[in-house]
RNA sequence: GGGCCCGUAGCUCAAUUGGUUAGAGCCGACGGCUCAUAACCGUCUGGUUGGGGGUUCAAGUCCCUCCGGGCCUACCA
């Protein structure tokens, strides 16, 4: 038997200085979607997520509290991790960049770099930002009426000197502008990938890879009064996970990543930091960075009764695991920005979950336990209609499998329920109720191509929806082993005569809460 | 200043990458059905594809320009 493709997806790690947003949840829930595909799809996954525990930020803010870093660190990450559980996200590791075995693996990549030629210590003067960590031309500065000085974002600057070790980025332009070209699909979408080779093409500067202004960080090995920069520590984390330094760990043969799942504002860390920092240590490069856009609450008004559900834990409370996940990946196009909203939600899930598939399944299902003592009918030879709703079905895993290949989640479910509305448009034109008085066999195989489709598209369903799916499967008593793709199609019909539970409604809809404090906010 | 992306029905988006009368969902109106989760099916309303010009037998698609929105990057001090 050949050994299973191996397929290694990342989130970036989150920083735990406070709590998680709805872009956090957006990232972890997209990632497990992915995650839960391709393993569906008989591949030999590994999805890494974790938190970044570093950075003055987080010194400080334990200060703060009147803890210690570490403290803090284990407080919020344990959040963030709470989070990702909450959204059902099946990570396998969940890193953190305190743990030792981080240490170990940016000590080494440190040390590679080092070796190769491309770290040399100079001097760093400037304007720096304590909140973005970083050096500000003085012209990218201005002197507010408070008379702080602040760079573009408005964080405050001060004046800094310091020894500090650079990496000699400059003089990877050519290799990495080679590779955007030899792998065009390296960086997606297709704009943050032009942005990319544009700003590689603008020149590039030596980057400034270690601080002294603080020491809760990773030591530089040679020179501990130095603790490494925020983007060598964090982006590290994805060896880290695969086992590096150490090639001879069995994770190690899931390098490099097939992709980096990250937001669209850090695509210049991942597609120009990453890949030099791993070529000058010798290290392969993952496969593909992919940068999604950022969700805008159009100014929906919540409703009062519900309270903040921005909040990721409020959302999956208010709506369901289900539903957040569902609303967000059909919603919106991945890769592009996107916006939510309280009737949004409701208006998508209630529609394609609860009226569409749920409904479907239900009305199906609920013939069968009543007029086919709760068994899957024999169905007798299918006509043209049959025949072209089960081809529809059949022909999914190809189509899921070419957009999912592109990370193209929304057309994957565009596809699936494109079927589902041709399988409610089947089920009320072929009208087995009526068939119930006059033609029964007729009737039974409606019943049994609509549960039929409604298994596929279960199947086909279970990585964005999961608990609902589950449910689904349940009902048509498929088997554990008999869930996953290689069950899609006709070599997964349902077999005849299986006894089905009795059905209940999955996919509930959504009903406005009363509002018995009788007004909205 | 340079560059990139976008603007299609009230809303969210399609259109095999120049090829017939620009499609679908949601919303709305009307009708049907009763298996079903106030669900489902059908019909209809709704567009000079942001404006203008050009290339072509043919433009939503290519070129120019203008308007509007977003983003990357650089500069001016």
């Amino acid at each position: 038997m050949a050994e299973r493709q191996k397929f290694y997806l990342t989130t970036p790690i989150f920083y735990p200085n406070g709590v998680p947003h709805i872009g956090h949840a957006y990232t972890a829930l997209a990632t497990d979607a992915i995650a839960r595909f391709e393993r569906l799809d008989g591949k030999d996954v590994r999805f890494l997520t974790g938190t970044d525990e570093h950075g003055l930020k987080m010194k400080q803010t334990a200060a703060e509290e009147g803890m210690s870093p570490q403290e803090l660190a284990d407080r919020n990450s344990a959040v963030f991790r709470r989070m990702e559980d909450a959204l059902d996200c099946t990570y396998d590791d969940y890193i953190r960049t305190t743990e030792p075995r981080h240490h170990e693996a940016c000590t080494e990549l440190w040390r590679r770099m080092e070796a190769a030629g491309d770290i040399y210590l100079s001097k760093y003067t400037g304007w720096y930002s304590v909140r973005q960590e970083a050096y500000f031309d003085e012209k990218e500065t201005e002197v507010g009426d408070d008379g702080v000085r602040r760079e573009p974002l408005g964080s405050p600057v001060e004046w800094t000197e310091e020894e500090t070790y650079f990496f000699r980025l400059s003089s990877f332009q050519d290799k990495l502008l080679a590779h955007y070209e030899a792998n065009p699909e390296f960086v997606l979408p297709r704009e943050r990938r032009n942005e990319v080779v544009s700003f590689v093409e603008g020149g590039l500067q030596d980057l400034s890879i270690s601080r002294t202004s603080f020491d809760w960080g990773i030591k530089v090995p040679s020179d501990p009064g130095h603790v490494m920069y925020v983007w060598v520590d964090a982006l590290t984390n994805y060896i880290t996970g695969a086992g590096f330094p150490d090639e001879s760990n069995p994770l190690w043969g899931h390098w490099p990543a097939d992709v980096h799942i990250i937001g669209k504002d850090i695509v210049r860390f991942h597609a120009v930091y990453w890949p030099a920092f791993l070529m000058s240590a010798g290290v392969e490069l993952p496969k593909r960075v992919f940068a999604h856009g950022f969700l805008f609450n159009r100014g929906e008004k919540m409703s009062k009764s519900v309270g903040n559900v921005v909040d990721p834990f409020n959302l999956v409370e208010t709506y369901g695991v289900d539903q957040t996940r569902y609303f967000f990946l059909r919603e919106v196009g991945f890769g592009q920005d996107g916006s939510y909203g309280h009737e949004a939600i409701v208006n998508r899930t209630n529609a394609d979950l609860a009226n569409d598939i749920g409904n479907l399944a239900q009305r199906s299902l609920s013939m069968i336990a009543k007029n086919c003592e709760g068994k899957v009918p024999a169905p007798g030879s299918f006509t043209d209609a049959d025949k072209a709703i089960l081809a529809a079905a059949d022909g999914l895993h190809v189509l899921v499998r070419q957009a999912m290949d592109r990370q193209a989640i929304k057309h994957y479910l565009d596809a699936v329920w494109d079927v589902v509305a041709d399988a409610n448009r089947y089920f009320a034109g072929e009208e087995p109720w009526a068939k119930r008085k006059t033609d029964l066999e007729r009737m039974n195989t409606i019943l049994y191509v609509t549960a039929e489709v409604v298994r596929q598209v279960a199947i086909l369903a279970q990585p964005v929806v999961p608990n609902g799916a589950k449910q689904l499967l349940d009902f048509l008593s498929v088997a554990e082993d008999a869930r996953d793709f290689a069950a899609l199609g006709e070599t997964g019909r349902l077999e005849v005569g299986v006894e089905l539970p009795k059905p209940t409604g999955a996919f509930p809809r959504y009903v406005e809460p009363e509002a018995a404090d009788g007004g909205k906010a």
